[in-house]
DNA sequence: CTGAAAGCGCTAACAA
DNA sequence: TTGTTAGCGCTTTCAG
């Protein structure tokens, strides 16, 4: 017996490197467990018509040698590559990773994929992103990135990638979206302001060409009129929902006269740096000035004070776009996918609001 | 002209779904620019030797009918994923997302999709991630995640998938580690407590089963000697690198008497607890003690006071990660893959360290 | 320099 | 129920 690989099949090119460290492919596995890869590949797939002394045979070999199918290869044939993709905006705001978590851990559960990929608001890099999703053939991309440059999309639409997107989405085929219910959680942060006493409540938005930043502020406006409060545009601050943009902001408003008394933050990155440039300042949180956030992310709980912020679970999220996105995959005309999903949100009660300064001792006086 | 697809090849077989959507492969694009898919191939892969008249057709042809090659079948084929591995601990730690982003960044600038995997410390999912990694055939795996179980690196290693750790791996062919100099940040933290007058300088570690807590410990000790002072045990305390971990550490640090004038922690996360847990006690930073972190995450410097810390760089890991997984990929016997890299550490300081109290106003009066 | 053809490892007809 | 076989879309010999 020569070492010469005795190739059954037609051996006229090259055998590939003749060293090659011993391959375990479906064939091995049949041949060892004298089946035909049919059925191991049936076997490993859980068809139920397979006979179970065969299987057993096929699992024995398959456990022995630590067989690990090839999903390249499987993906080529079957059409499916089991692969969601995640476009976000910045991993490094905490409400991304928290996200991301969610998604990974429903996606994973269900046998998929996911390929993250963070834009940081650069076009180019989103442009390139995309490419790459659509290389690596998903089967379908939440784009959780407020804001996304729409002649990308067609990229993804021509080729009836399903999408999910973010509080709003282009209305076809294919697409659903997610919509946040940012007014109750607002309208919750509000009231709760207006009922510890404040009439004075400032709003430090996100970047205005973002969806979502406008969203929430148009739901600040709104619950303040139901609150009987005529909002002032000079109490409006725009941030960009960075802890360095929120700082910014605070600072113009800091040099309003008379200081609102309260500030709504349109996330939770703003808000702390609200509450940074606030402690820089000397003022004290909540006794000069109360502070809401937006998302509560993890952090929230342990700043000095804790952070008052509205809560938008990532869990709910990353479920709905897992669900809206499979839903589209496996739709049939019989079961078409839905088009949209409530995202609800709710105020957590903190320490960063309270009475407004000077009317605490009056009010207590009442309790 | 009818509809019925005229198959050139044998048709014995079914032609698959007869509405499926204008699939454009290389082929179509070899018929449209009327060459040979050979040709095709090597005009995409940048191939030189390529006729610039053919090139330009085949170009104008891709152009035209935006194609994308299918990265699945080219992996089959050229046995080269180009998918690299990245397991973390926990997502939810700022330190990862940031470690992500550059490593995501330089693996795309180099042709490398990445797969992200957080395993939370738990060894199922630990296990089901290098599965998962096995199954799309990684070329290489960074696993950053401060403590591993050992039988499951063999999978990979069985494999010859190259690896990289940090701190600590298994000494092994294929296998790198990146050694990150805990000692030199904090020498630098223990001595700048030194200096302003600390003797009392306690610390906050890790989990003590994880590698990187016990090497921060370790470099905490000898920091000390350094500096003449000895360690003691008491004034050591363990946390687990998180929030709360740090926070319940604090309270047993604060149960001493007499109460050490700084507190040192083996990461941010655990300094915010730390941090946290003295607000609530009313004990301020650093008027009443002092404390610094690790790590220095993004949010450290608006904390309240800013913190304190000991930069360690993500870009410097995450490059060195990713140039320790290439090196291997591209290793030959002439150019073998270095084991080892280095990773420097260095204090930033801030506003949470100060003189120890009692003494500000005797030093004061100094300056 | 170009094209024909042999697979990469696997799934899914179809035949037995 | 099991086995045989034709590809999935691409790269890569090898012959021309």
């Amino acid at each position: 017996m020569t070492a010469r690989p005795a190739k059954k099949k037609t051996a006229t090119r090259t055998p590939r490197q003749p060293d090659r460290p011993e391959r375990t492919d479906i064939r091995t596995i049949a041949r060892l467990a004298n089946v035909s890869i049919a059925t191991v590949s049936r076997t490993i797939n859980g068809v139920t018509t397979v006979d179970p002394k065969l299987s057993k045979r096929v699992w024995d070999v398959v456990e022995k040698l630590d067989f690990v199918p090839n999903t390249q290869a499987r993906a080529l044939v079957s059409g499916r590559s089991k692969i969601l993709g995640l476009i976000i905006s910045e991993i490094t705001n905490p409400f991304f990773p928290e996200l991301i978590q969610g998604f990974e851990d429903i996606a994973v559960d269900n046998g998929y994929e996911i390929l993250v990929s963070s834009t940081n608001h650069d076009p180019q890099r989103m442009s390139h992103c995309i490419r790459r999703m659509l290389e690596r053939k998903v089967e379908g991309v939440a784009i959780m990135t407020f804001g996304i440059e729409e002649p990308l999309l067609d990229q993804l639409a021509k080729r009836k990638v399903p999408m999910v997107f973010i509080d709003h989405g282009p209305d076809r085929a294919g697409i659903s979206v997610l919509k946040i219910d940012y007014h109750h959680g607002i309208r919750q942060a509000v009231q709760h302001l207006a009922a510890l006493g404040h009439r004075s409540i400032a709003f430090v938005s996100g970047p205005h060409h973002l969806h979502s930043a406008q969203s929430r502020l148009a739901a600040y406006n709104k619950s303040m009129q139901e609150c009987g409060i005529q909002p002032l545009s000079e109490q409006i601050a725009e941030g960009d929902h960075t802890l360095e943009g929120g700082g910014a902001a605070m600072e113009k408003l800091l040099a309003l006269n008379p200081l609102p008394t309260a500030v709504v933050c349109s996330n939770d990155l703003t808000a702390i740096g609200v509450l940074h440039k606030l402690y820089r300042t000397g003022l004290k949180v909540p006794d000069d000035i109360s502070v809401i956030g937006f998302d509560d992310i993890h952090i929230a709980e342990v700043m000095m004070p804790p952070l008052t912020t509205v809560q938008m679970s990532r869990a709910d999220i990353a479920k709905a776009a897992f669900e809206a996105l499979r839903s589209h995959v496996e739709a049939t005309d019989s079961k078409p996918a839905p088009r949209e999903y409530k995202v609800p949100t709710q105020l957590i009660v903190r320490e960063s609001t309270g009475f407004p300064r000077g009317t605490m001792t009056h009010l207590r006086k009442k309790t």
